[in-house]
DNA sequence: CACGCCTTTGTGAGCGCTAACAATCTAGCT
DNA sequence: AGCTAGATTGTTAGCGCTCACAAAGGCGTG
């Protein structure tokens, strides 16, 4: 009443002490639920900031704080199935540690993306930095950055002295091999993804060694670029030694490297006249949401993202609140799905 | 070196100015590309930041100008391709307008959810929101719900005074339908999405009108749930109407209301013994990476993700930055993706 | 050569909040 | 009652930046 000039701007801490009748400290003091102020004085502050709509102000508080609880996250073709889901596991956990993501996605992902991304988030302030980084290059640039704030990488390996959450991809490699030799194939050909990923590194290295250990010489690995089309490529081929069983190894059971390849070479096979899993078995990787459906459901390896998300942005608020420093490096463990594209055919 | 306390804080604009001989004003204007700088003064400017590896608080720089240049994205279910994709299109077309984006996901999405997100983005200072909606109780939570901040709907119709992007499905679903009964389908089936979403409601009534302008009576709705089983579920029952030929309206064409749902009526009609284009066409809505290598291919409607991404973002900053007023809603063109799923017979 | 105008640079205040410290009040003890 | 420890509240000083204004320098013109 006593102030004629009326403000458009939102309420401050000031006004809602002036309102309560009490100093804008201890509407602070409410506000972070300080413990010693009493029960009546607590009860007004909270009407008066009812009453006013008060909101504290972020920018004030992180100035003087030093901390923007923000967190950034960096991810290369965030429309996939893999990344989009990483992204949402992510967003969930740091929501409960009380941060807030922002988010910068790369559509290819070249060093200089990575760089840029970087500068972007550092802009604004970012305590810290999430990269889904499934390509050796990238890890490497990430790991020459130097960025002013901790940085977790997901499948990014463990090579580099960089902390991490993957999926023990390897591990999922070799449940599926295992599980396709179990099915009494002699051999398992492999459809590999492209080569600087290293997703599709760890799942040939667990699918050789499964074979390795079993005295099977592993057959020549095919290679495809993740799309459904690279994956009908690699099946045309798969079909035609499957036909011509020539000297080569004769072709029974075929491990992909992901769903929408295994659905490329499902359709390749199909028409050159094989059937699956009766002649050719074939298993994926991913568990994406199509893969119960494809003709045949396609047996795959799932990973918990929820899981993922949850332990790397634990692993960077630890980082950013001091409590770890070495560089760890934490694995999730894969599960198998089984469906009709292995099932033996004798049980068919 | 007068000093003797180090500081491990970041440098400052004040450091930056002593480093460089001039006032912090002047670094000031230097960042901020004022133009009243001599060329000598500003490289002594910009060298001195180099060398200190200065960087700008975005704290005190949005305390003192009122604008932190954040957007909120609130999205449902972003593991989906859909959602995904605007995500990534939004987030790139911010970046270019100079604003950071944070995304928070909501699992399902009931109005409690909503206002959760909001008040948490609201919490951080975002200047907007964009708001991806597709459920009718959405957008109704959101009219209600009065944000602080301007909010714009990505697929949340246009009934409420919410500005909003839509792909134009009532059209994509047109031109799935008239191309169903160009191809010589008497009668075109519909296995539509959801209830309570407006692009289950935009496909729909597309498809109807399109039936209705050629007087042909709309059969039957099945409707799904938008997951790959209950297009299968959907499916059985088509392949048992195909077979029985009772008095029913004939099944020799389905327009399905995502690919996903289409991947499982495929399923279904091939488990019938029913056969893809020749015995019954199948079109889906989407065009998701796997529908070119669906058994068989499938004619599908595709939307320009980075198109919607674009333009929610212009409207969105042109709301925040007082250019536009009114509530406009604009519609963004679909593209039907012909293939072999809807393939007339007599080109097969 | 003095005046005014534009360019360039500097000074001071304050954005809204938290942290540190100071002041006051209460209750428990001797 | 007198004293002290603890609880409760208030006061002050910045956090690092931008804005408004002031001061100083440069230059053309009458």
């Amino acid at each position: 009443m006593a102030h004629p000039a009326e403000d458009v701007r939102p309420p401050t801490m000031a006004d809602v002490a002036r309102e309560a009748g009490v100093s804008h400290q201890t509407v602070s003091r409410v506000l972070s639920g300080h413990p010693n102020v009493r029960a009546a004085t607590r009860e007004q502050v909270t009407v008066a900031i009812e009453r006013l709509g008060y909101r504290r102000n972020s920018a004030a508080r992180a100035l003087v704080t030093r901390r923007t609880r923000t967190l950034g996250v960096i991810a290369v073709n965030t429309a996939l199935y893999g990344p989009a889901s990483t992204l949402t596991g992510l967003e969930e956990a740091a929501r409960e540690e009380g941060y807030l993501v922002s988010a910068v996605s790369l559509r290819s992902g070249g060093g200089q993306g990575l760089r840029d991304a970087i500068d972007h988030l550092a802009a604004w302030g970012v305590e810290g930095v999430v990269a889904i980084t499934p390509q050796r290059s990238h890890v490497q640039a990430l790991a020459e950055l130097d960025a002013p704030f901790p940085v977790v990488t997901v499948e990014g390996g463990h090579q580099l002295d960089l902390p991490g959450v993957s999926l023990d991809q390897e591990l999922g490699a070799r449940m599926v091999t295992e599980h396709l030799l179990a099915a009494g194939h002699a051999n398992v050909w492999h459809v590999a993804g492209p080569g600087d990923w290293l997703e599709s590194e760890a799942r040939t290295a667990g699918w050789r060694a499964v074979l390795e250990e079993n005295g099977i010489r592993p057959p020549r690995v095919l290679t495809g670029d993740w799309s459904p089309l690279s994956g009908y490529r690699a099946g045309q081929e798969l079909a035609g030694l499957a036909m011509a069983r020539r000297g080569a190894t004769p072709v029974t059971a075929v491990f992909v490297a992901n769903d929408q390849m295994a659905l490329g070479v499902l359709r390749a096979l199909r028409e050159g006249g094989i059937r699956t899993p009766a002649q050719v078995a074939v298993a994926g990787f991913d568990d994406i949401p199509e893969a119960e459906y494809f003709p045949p459901p396609l047996t795959t390896v799932r990973q918990d993202f929820a899981a993922i998300g949850r332990r790397s942005i634990g692993l960077l608020v630890d980082h950013i609140e001091g409590r770890a420093t070495k560089t760890e490096h934490l694995l999730v463990e894969p599960q198998l799905i089984m469906r009709a594209s292995t099932r033996p055919p004798h049980e068919a």
